[in-house]
RNA sequence: GCCCGGGUGGUGGAAUUGGUAGACACGCAGGACUUAAAAUCCUGUGACCGCAAGGUUGUACGGGUUCAAGUCCCGUCCUGGGUACCA
């Protein structure tokens, strides 16, 4: 028998680590008679550096909802698995040879040693890893189905509101065959011809299946593509922020590549419609219907004046059309050189060069800029037969609608921004339109129509009424639904992902059979892309597809295997099925545990998946649900968003210096060289192999940042060569003191990239700049979210081995709400170790003697029980567990005043305290004489009975403001209050004799008297 | 620019339908126990005035609604996140 120590601590954890495995209490059932409870963590990805402080909050509320649903009676599923297919395993792998299954695995197991630490109910039984082949047959065997499958927009069995429905490709090629495709209305590209079912039969194999790619939900197209040339891949638009990769902070450039694509926008409106069905905050929602970006409006035709041809608009503002002075084409238009007159030629070509030379990065940091080019042709207005120039604009996107704009200058910015640049007219069609639309507070959507021939006095939603009409009894146009969601581009030139179950004869992409599932990763010599650029599976030998024999095919024929992987998120884009039957050999979950557990009740994860993750999860689960695999429309009824845990580097010195000095860096080392004349004044190693871990640089879009943490580095001192190359420290009184060496002449400032001490290319890349217009340098406490790149991590380990881990447990979830960021800060950790030490000592004498009685308990014992687990209860549903946390310490506050021993107080606290503190309530469980675990015993119920009152203590207020307080019984009817009240003294003595205005009085609220 | 959040003591944060602002905890100050320290326990702790009783003031700022506003409405400022020529 001991005190709460922290060997006694220690102890008691590593006890009950060992029973609850062996003993198996956290396993889930797939039959049961009770009612599911699926909770579910976002699954991390295994990183090198291990757990950090922050990865267990979401885990711990998630914990602490199954662990009380259990006790409630729930069959909970709360499993854990690892995203375990990722860049920073290649990259390592790249740079040291290391395979990255070998990394993978050792990160795995520190992840899971860590995690089981902290006492989490897991039921590792259930284990996913994306990269275990057994998972990702699966992963593979899902694509084949996506593969074979099209979305049909009339589907007899889809309904109107999901509009329309997945179906197997067969079904498809029945229509073809019977109909062409003049019946169908599909989701593809817009380009798609229209076929007749002869033209269909006279297809060969080949322009059979280009043909089926323009319909099916995994498809192969020429699609523009955002490159990372660093990272030698393609990423998706999420992958990118800012016009650099979000993994590493490298350009991103637009490149058109014959991709795997999955066709996500057949399922825009489904998505955005199942928003309003699911428990999601606000703001994830708001974000995927952002992304998805659904637009309704018209598409109208223009007839081009004394040319053959029209140009073809999309406007979600047809009821402007009087106000159109002018119309816009991407410069990529298709009809840019046919109409460009003789005159305007020149011009016109040598805009789009430009245009088509800028780099994705150059036009964003060039938003502001207006510029253009005028064609010199003209189309009429249909309404009115007004003349309108056409002109090209890079403002106008291709990929966008129909790459073409009527520009209205009078209700829109960017048109009235182009209008005056160019100094073409503006009129306007709003009531209340202003001289300047960018500056005052104008409305697009208010005031009635001017201007406008029939739609004057016209509302802007009547007018887009009667223009339609209009617009169709012309017959040049129709209504249109645009979004702004692109398909996801599916495949990734790198090594550590999914091999696709592809093989190509002739060039024509075919499914391997079933039964050869999965396709593994080949072993390789190197994991980087291969000299002439091809991905690294390229460097697989004899890795192909082989056939055997059949009657007319020739014996045992080879074709070779797709060569490119699947995308970060396509594991993660069904795992949570897989928890379900995560052994099963025949399929990716069967049947019946997909019936019983359906889908995820309460998913915990950061905010940060809400484009990527969340989006392409739905996506995937809606695919699954039309061919009939899975129950469920959508995949996560409830989702919370846990705040990050943030780091705080104190010791953070950040240099910052424009992306236009530096261009590249190689991976290994980078020097920063300050050059003043010919000679070195400054040369900084900031990052390389020789660097070690405490200095980092990251490009972000607006600067390149060196950082390095000053407290750990004192061997990293920055150095400056002075003209006799003596060195130099830069540092005083632990600051940077840059203005010593910077002072205000003009710097040349070559930055060298240097690999493992050689110039990289045996030049100096000179850029000539002031230095202080280009680099700042800082010290700064910084707050961010914790990751290795940041210096700022802490260790979940660190707390547990000298608190426990039930005070680290309890200790994060007092921090504050759940949903909100906070920087981690141990500073109030102690009073949480109190909190349990003190519910222990409740248990105990002082000799560490278990004191826990039968006595019957008091009233006053009764109603500080229920009024606890009332709040606990209301807490726990409500996920506001740093207010169930302060609950419990009041309560224990007060048992320990009364000295209350008794079991029948202490028992129910034990239990409802066990979600939040496992390993101190099982011991004190079983201290106090159970056997079986105290998961399996059931949540204490409160009840009313102990909780009322009958006097409560009313706040007097006096205009308002509280004077005094008067103890009245509960049920005294409110005129006897107020009789009670108005003779107090404290009335008296405000009142000053006078009668009052008025009295409230609120029954076990408030009494107010205004005087 | 646009779309969401958020602004409460020295600090993290409470305040469920408008009804006692600052729960709980940290920190700080004082006290008890101790040779001493640690641990523990007790007391105080938004600011201002006052010996005290008590009073004034107070939830970013300025207005408003109400018997009553941290909470509702209008405007302003600051801040975190998302997004960006999407017609």
């Amino acid at each position: 028998m001991a005190d709460y120590s922290k060997d006694e601590i220690k102890r008691i954890e590593d006890k009950w680590r060992r029973e609850w495995k062996a003993r198996g209490v956290n396993k889930a059932e797939n039959h049961s008679e009770k009612p599911k409870y699926y909770v579910l963590d976002m699954f991390p990805y295994p990183s090198g550096v291990g757990l950090h402080v922050g990865h267990p909050l979401g885990y711990i509320a998630s914990d602490i909802v199954s662990r009380y649903k259990r006790l409630q009676g729930y069959n909970v599923l709360h499993p854990m698995g690892f995203d375990a297919f990722g860049l920073p395993a290649e990259q390592y792998a790249i740079q040291t040879g290391q395979h990255p299954a070998v990394t993978t695995e050792k990160n795995i197991a520190t992840y899971i040693e860590q995690l089981n630490k902290i006492g989490f109910s897991f039921d590792w039984d259930r284990k996913v890893e994306t990269s275990d082949p057994l998972y990702y047959k699966w992963t593979q065997w899902i694509f084949m189905q996506l593969f074979d499958a099209w979305y049909n927009k009339k589907s007899v069995n889809g309904n109107l509101l999901t509009n329309g429905k997945t179906e197997p490709i067969t079904t498809l090629i029945a229509e073809l065959e019977k109909n062409g495709n003049k019946n169908i209305d599909a989701v593809c590209e817009d380009d798609t011809p229209t076929i007749t079912a002869a033209d269909w039969k006279s297809f060969d194999e080949k322009a059979k299946e280009e043909f089926l790619q323009k319909y099916r939900i995994a498809y192969r197209s020429d699609t523009m593509v955002n490159w990372c040339p660093a990272l030698g891949t393609v990423l998706s638009n999420d992958e990118v922020k800012d016009g650099v990769s979000e993994r590493g902070g490298y350009p991103v450039e637009r490149k058109k590549m014959w991709q795997w694509s999955m066709r996500i926008t057949a399922y825009a409106e489904r998505l955005l419609k199942g928003l309003d069905t699911i428990d999601w905050p606000e703001p994830v929602k708001e974000m995927q219907r952002n992304w998805i970006g659904k637009s309704v409006g018209c598409e109208l035709d223009f007839k081009v004046e004394k040319q053959e041809g029209t140009i073809r608009v999309f406007t979600t503002r047809i009821d402007t059309i009087y106000g159109v002075t002018f119309m816009v084409l991407a410069p990529e238009h298709e009809l840019v050189s046919k109409i460009t007159t003789a005159e305007q030629k020149a011009e016109v070509e040598n805009y789009v060069t430009i245009a088509k030379n800028r780099s994705e990065r150059e036009r964003m940091s060039e938003v502001k800029r207006i510029s253009g080019a005028f064609t010199g042709a003209y189309v009429t207005n249909p309404f009115n037969g007004a003349k309108i120039p056409v002109w090209i604009a890079d403002y106008v996107l291709a990929g966008y609608g129909t790459g073409a704009v009527m520009a209205v200058p009078s209700s829109d910015t960017r048109d009235y921004a182009f209008a005056k640049h160019f100094n073409l007219p503006i009129i306007d069609v709003l009531e209340g339109s202003t001289s300047d639309i960018t500056k005052d507070n104008f409305d697009p959507k208010s005031g009635k129509m001017i201007n406008s021939d029939s739609l004057n006095g016209l509302d802007w939603k009547e007018a887009i009424e009667v223009a339609l009409q209009k617009v169709a009894a012309l017959g040049i146009g129709i209504r249109k639904v645009n979004f702004r969601m692109r398909d996801a581009i599916f495949g990734r030139q790198r090594y550590w992902g999914e091999p696709f179950p592809v093989y190509y004869e002739n060039g024509i992409p075919k499914l391997v059979d079933v039964k050869d599932l999965p396709v593994t990763l080949p072993e390789v010599d190197a994991y980087k892309p291969t000299e002439s650029g091809e991905p690294p599976l390229a460097r697989a030998k004899n890795w192909s597809y082989r056939l055997p024999a059949t009657g007319d095919r020739q014996p045992e024929t080879v074709f070779p295997f797709e060569q490119t992987t699947m995308p970060g998120w396509a594991g993660s884009s069904w795992y949570w099925f897989r928890y379900m039957d995560s052994k099963n050999e025949k399929e990716f979950a069967s049947k019946e545990a997909i019936s019983y557990w359906k889908d995820v009740d309460l998913y915990i994860g950061g905010s940060e998946h809400a484009t990527g993750h969340l989006l392409y999860s739905r996506f995937w689960c809606k695919a699954l649900k039309d061919l009939g695999y899975v129950d469920s429309e959508e995949p996560f009824k409830k989702l919370i968003n846990q705040g990050h845990i943030q780091g705080v580097s104190q010791f953070i010195k950040e240099i910052r210096i424009d992306p236009s000095i530096i261009l590249k860096y190689s991976e290994k080392d980078v020097t920063l060289c300050v050059f003043k004349d010919d000679s070195l004044v400054l040369e900084l190693n900031v990052l390389g192999s020789s660097a070690g871990h405490n200095r980092y640089v990251s490009q972000e879009a607006s600067h390149l940042t060196f950082k390095y943490k000053d407290k750990s580095a004192q061997d990293f001192i920055p150095t400056v060569y002075n003209d006799s190359h003596a060195n130099v420290s830069f540092v005083e009184n632990n600051k940077l003191n840059i203005d010593k060496w910077i002072a205000k002449e003009t710097y040349y400032f070559p930055i060298l990239f240097t690999d493992s001490g050689y110039w990289r290319d045996g030049t100096w890349k000179t850029f000539e700049g002031t230095v202080s217009d280009n680099m700042t340098f800082e010290t700064r406490p910084e707050i961010e979210k914790m990751s290795k790149t940041k210096l700022n991590v802490v260790n979940p380990d660190e707390i547990v081995d000298n608190y426990g881990a039930d005070t680290l447990r309890v200790y994060e979830m007092f921090l504050g709400p759940l949903e909100m960021s906070k920087p981690w800060n141990t500073s109030g950790i102690d009073g949480v170790f109190k909190f349990l030490r003190r519910f222990w000592n409740l248990f105990h004498d002082q000799n560490g003697n278990v004191v826990v009685t039968d006595a019957e308990p008091s009233r006053e014992e009764l109603k500080v029980l229920h009024k606890t687990l009332k709040k606990i209860e209301y807490d726990i549903e409500h996920f506001s567990f740093n207010t169930s946390v302060s609950e419990f310490m009041i309560c224990c506050n007060e048992l320990s005043s009364m000295k209350c021993n008794k079991r029948a107080i202490l028992e129910p606290l034990t239990i409802a305290l066990s979600s939040f503190a496992p390993h101190i309530t099982e011991e004190l469980w079983q201290l106090l004489g159970h056997k079986d675990s105290i998961l399996n015993s059931s949540y204490p119920k409160w009840s009313e009975e102990y909780l009322t009152e009958s006097s409560f203590e009313y706040p007097i207020s006096i205009n308002g403001k509280v004077r005094a307080k008067m103890n009245f019984a509960l049920d005294m009817p409110k005129e006897d209050v107020e009789k009670l009240v108005l003779a107090s003294e404290v009335v008296q003595k405000w009142s000053e004799g006078k009668a009052p205005k008025k009295v409230i009085v609120v029954q076990g609220r408030i009494v107010n008297v205004v005087l």
